[in-house]
Formats: C-alpha cells, sequence, structure tokens
DNA sequence: AATTCAGTTTTAGTATACGATTTTTTCTTG
DNA sequence: CAAGAAAAAATCGTATACTAAAACTGAATT
C-alpha cells in the first residue's frame, strides 16, 4: 500500500460521494483503515488540500471539502477560460482517432444514463473532458484540466439538482461536432456555452444542500430573534 | 516560522536560482537550517515535488527539479494552450486601470533591465503574466497560471542562452497594445508568438549546461565504447 | 593500478511518544 | 431543569527514536 494508492483511494471516495462533504477525516481513523500510523495519512491529506478537494482547519483536521457558491462559480469560470485554450488547442490537433474516442466516450455515458447509473454517468462526463485535454497531446494540460475537473465534481456533488442529470447530453456531442468541422471559434464558444449549461443546471441557491446552516434548515420556522 | 514560510523560503531560494538545479535537499540540512526537525521539512518538499520545483526520488531523498528539454517544451506548450484561453478573457474584461498596471510592469521590466538586474527583470517577466491573469478576476486561473510560470523559470533558468533577456522587451507592450485594441484573436495570437519567441531564445541544444550527463560532458572526446 | 566487496556511515522513511489544543462529558450552580 | 464551568477524553501537530536502504570508505584481490 502505497502513499499514492492511499491518497487515490481517499480520493475517489470523495468524488464518488462516498465521502459527504464538510465529513470528518481523522488521522488515526484513516490510519487504522489503511493499516498505517498517521505519519502517512498527513501528507495525503495536505496533498488533498492543495486540490482543493480537503479543506484543513489548523489544530482542528482535515474535512472533505464543502466548496462555496463562490467557489463553485470561480472553478466554473476557470474552466470555462481554461478550456477555451484546450478546446482551441484540440480542434488544431484533432485527427480521426481522437474523435472516435470522445464519440466512444460519449456513447458510455449515454449507456450509463440509459441505466440510471448517475454516479457512473458523471464520472464519463469528466473523463470526456479529460480526454479532450489529452487531444493537445500536452501531458501537463491533461493533469490541469483533470484537476479542475476533479474540483467541479465536488461542486456538481454538492449542488446538483436532484432530477437534472440529463443536461448535458447533447453538449457533447455539439462539441465533438464542431471540432470535427475544424472550427476553433466555434468549438471555443460551444465550450464556454456548454460549461455555462452545466453552471446553470445546478442549484446555487443554497449554500449547499447537505448539512445546512442552522439558519438555513430552521427558514420554515421564519426568524425570532 | 510557519510550514508555508518554509516553503515559500525554499521556493524562492530555487526560482531566484540560488538553488541550482539537480542540486541536493536533505532533510536533516534543511531542518537544522529553519530549526525544526524533519518531520515538518518532509511536507513542504513533497509539495514543491507536485509543484514540480523539486523531484523526489524513492530513498535517495530531494533534489532541486530539472526539468528535461522535453519537460521545457511541454511546459511552454501547456502555456501557450491556457494562456491563450486567458488572455481572450482578459481582454474581454480588461479595463483602463488593468492595462495601466500593466504597463507599469513593464516599465519596471525595462528598468530592471536598463540597471542589468537580470533576476529582477526576469521575476517581472512572470509577475507580468500573472497579473494577466488576474484580470480574469479568477483566483482559481490566476493561481493556475502562477504555477505554470513559476515552473517556466526554472527552465529558464537552466536553459537561457548567456546573453539574451532582451528577447521578450517588446512581446509585453505588444500584449498591453492587443488587449487594449479589444481584439480577442490577435491578442491571443499575439500571446502563442509571445511564448513561442520565449521558447525559441532558449538554449535547448543540450540537456542543460550545469551539471551535464556524462555523455555530453565528454562529448569532444568522441564516441570510443 | 583498477576493481570489487565488506564494513561503516549517512540518510530517507516510518512508527511511536509527547505536548498542546480542541471537543466532549460531567458536575456544579442559579 | 438549564446554563455555565471544570475535568476528562480525544485528536492534532511536532519531535524523537528506530529501521532499512543507499552512499561512502578502505582494504583485499586480480
Amino acid at each position: 500500500m502505497t502513499d499514492d494508492d492511499i491518497h487515490r483511494e481517499i480520493f475517489e471516495a470523495i468524488i464518488d460521494g462516498r465521502l459527504e462533504p464538510g465529513e470528518k477525516l481523522g488521522q488515526d481513523e484513516l490510519g487504522k483503515v489503511f493499516g498505517v500510523s498517521k505519519t502517512r495519512i498527513r501528507p495525503v491529506l495536505h496533498r488533498l488540500a492543495d486540490q482543493k478537494i480537503v479543506v484543513i482547519e489548523p489544530m482542528r483536521g482535515a474535512f472533505v471539502a464543502r466548496p462555496s457558491v463562490e467557489d463553485a462559480r470561480a472553478v466554473n469560470a476557470a474552466r470555462q477560460i481554461i478550456e477555451e485554450g484546450v478546446i482551441r488547442a484540440a480542434t488544431r490537433a484533432a485527427k480521426p482517432r481522437h474523435l472516435k474516442i470522445l464519440r466512444q466516450i460519449v456513447a458510455e455515458e449515454q449507456g450509463a444514463r440509459d441505466r440510471r447509473d448517475g454516479g457512473h454517468a458523471h464520472r464519463l462526463t469528466g473523463e470526456f473532458h479529460c480526454e479532450l485535454a489529452r487531444i493537445t497531446g500536452n501531458d501537463v494540460v491533461a493533469e490541469l484540466v483533470r484537476e479542475l475537473v476533479s474540483r467541479d465534481s465536488l461542486v456538481v456533488a454538492l449542488y446538483q439538482r436532484p432530477a437534472s442529470s440529463v443536461c448535458s447530453l447533447g453538449g457533447h456531442t455539439d462539441l465533438i461536432d464542431k471540432i470535427a468541422s475544424g472550427d476553433e471559434d466555434a468549438a471555443a464558444h460551444a465550450m464556454r456555452h456548454h460549461l455555462q449549461d452545466v453552471m446553470d443546471s445546478l442549484d446555487l441557491g443554497d449554500e449547499g444542500r447537505k448539512a445546512p446552516s442552522l439558519a438555513t434548515a430552521f427558514a420554515h420556522l421564519g426568524s425570532r430573534s
């Protein structure tokens, strides 16, 4: 069990939603889970904190990150900016085999949705954008996009509307078409709107449904203080 | 002396070239420097490794990163892709005060060059790109660019030609002009070429001048094996 | 004289131990 | 009985101790 294994294990547990935002990540507790001392857990937690997947409150411990509404908007806006450059480069570099891979991912995505497997579908949605970044042939870019996508996964986990995973259905195929056409500007435009659609499909009205603040939890009582 | 202080201290020592690429970063040694145990050095080293500023070889220790020629090309290519999106967003968002800040940085840069203060000039060059990212008003993007720029600093430190820091002189003012004109495409184009110019000004012929491989060090002897 | 191998020293990686701080529990008091 | 204070438990952060691997030294051998 290497350090990266521990990291990946926790990372995936969070992204897959098996660990809820705000949940406490105790060092000794995790150490017992993985059969190591907390000495090896701490660096992993710090790395996850660097990735904004967890937050570390001094002397209080690590918690699964709970991005605020502003964080959510900032990450999405960042993706619009970054992935504009990415899809432009991808459009310039795209070969038929690349498009084939993208189409395959969309197909699997569709399949997962049909099977009502929202988790898998969501993961493939992220995979699509990562694969898009890979078309550029640049590992640095691919890694950057991967990080942004994973941060966005947390956001979606927190703010996704109950009955809305159909939103990005056409979005990805549209992106592929634009890339295939070689029209860089059209592709960039489509990407910005696609990400904006994802954003708009979120319920950013309250500060996260899970573990809400007391004020919102008891809002139905009205303010009496 | 907080953890971040230690991190920044080592980070800046590397970026400023006070620690040469390839140099060993012993845990106990650094611990003594900062008056702490290696327990607190290790996470810092790992964080720097995440940032690709140092490399950690298992059971051998940490060393100041020595990006290969391929790494150098990849980081520059990544910047071309990422910063295309950034300058487009910046062009759309730019206000007069932003341009003023950029022009000021260029002026300071020019002053530093006149004073033959290459280090300061180089640092301001990076600062220019970070400030450009800040125009987008997005902290996530700004942070991303900052990381890429710092990685590039290492590359430049390794591969810069002895007498060539004049290269990007006109580049930045040109970028400002394009942003001011509001012509997004022109700005994006200028950015790509500016970064390509920086790249071309590097001496990527050998695998780094400092501490070269034995093969290149004794190349003048010819191959006799 | 160069090379290899054994012994020594150094150093990375990990666990344990300990002090400091927070959280929880319990006890007191109005 | 509720609220606050004090004590106890739990847990974070750091240093120290230990183990194992790598680097170094030097002698022996070809």
